[in-house]
DNA sequence: CTGCATTTAGATAGATCGGTCTATACAGGA
DNA sequence: TCCTGTATAGACCGATCTATCTAAATGCAG
């Protein structure tokens, strides 16, 4: 079963706007790398920003799904480290140069209200489930602990395109270690 | 005395570069914001990648001189920790929207090697001297300390944007504490 | 006052931008 | 077979992009 148009339409978008930026990536060339036609694209979208946003939606379905399906198969009180683990390979695999949500806060901030909300939901949305992992983990006692992971993971997006996904994963391993350690020790 | 040209031009091509984007501020809008004419632009630099140049580089020049005032005022020890501290106060005063290096790095990523390495030297400056202050602490047989940090405030950066100042800055101050308390802990 | 460098105003260039339009080709289902 | 939805090819639009050019005005130093 071959792709169908809009998806092709949907991936060559997401791998173009990752890699050279929103703004800087014209509908020309993305209708040319999917091998389609420009109305071909204006007949799936109505707009570069609805695209835009399609793109952004369906990435981060595909991230949450992933985090889901490792947060499932963790055993109980494993599920904030199940998460981080999952974030780490979703990096390795998917997000080697930066996040492509933090990117669109950039470049849509004064351009675009709707994809600006769209990217910020989507990083806001991570926070919210390290804090549901976090509580299913009991360790929601201790105040601010996914918050504090959740910057620790934001942190880990930049350090992989600086330091090498080893690294800055290694990295993010051991700073997610010490906090957990810290929760897990004081007593509820 | 009147800021030059070339200053205004400088000043206000980061604030429109860095609150709209690089490719989405145009020559036009820059030249109208600074109150000069598109020739006096060419005139000071040959094109706008080198403003874009020009504007990175200064700033990252008076974040460094920032940082290295705070170290140098701080007592002997407490390096690292000034360090983290002035990080924080330049991300209040100037940077609550993103950083503008991860922004130029995402935007030029494939389209200048030159800025992109520009801004990729600036994050790594920065790694550079938080290893350089864990160092004067004594706290460098703690291997990685230096690199975990520097993910924590590259975390900083974004959990600005999305949470907040306060929280932001709290957090990151929590998590450097808990890193430092345990490469303190750890004799030589 | 003169001379030089800077700034101004505005036209201009060629390319690219997002988006629309028409006419044609082609597929699969009724 | 015909009909409908989709894709194609390509012209076209106005706007904007970076960059260059000329000619006049301005300001400051010698």
């Amino acid at each position: 079963m071959p792709a169908s148009k809009r998806d092709q339409l949907l991936a060559t978008a997401e791998r173009l706007f990752y890699e050279q930026g929103f703004h800087a990536t014209g509908i020309d060339r993305i209708v040319a790398a999917a091998g389609v036609v420009r109305m071909t694209l204006y007949n799936h979208f109505p707009s570069k920003e609805a695209l835009v946003a399609a793109v952004l939606k369906a990435r981060h379905e595909r991230f949450i799904a992933s985090l889901e399906a490792a947060m499932a198969a963790a055993a109980p009180g494993q599920k904030t480290l199940a998460l981080v683990e999952a974030h780490g390979h979703w990096l390795e695999r998917y997000s080697q140069h930066g996040c492509i949500m933090a990117k669109a806060m950039g470049e849509f901030a004064e351009h675009s209200t709707e994809i600006h909300a769209l990217a910020a939901a989507a990083k806001t949305d991570l926070l919210a489930r390290l804090e549901a992992a976090v509580a299913r983990d009991g360790l929601d006692h201790h105040a601010g602990l996914a918050r504090r992971l959740f910057m620790v993971l934001e942190g880990s997006n930049t350090a992989v395109a600086l330091l090498g996904v080893q690294t800055a994963l290694a990295d993010t391993r051991a700073v997610t270690d010490a906090l957990l350690a810290t929760a897990r020790s004081e007593t509820p």
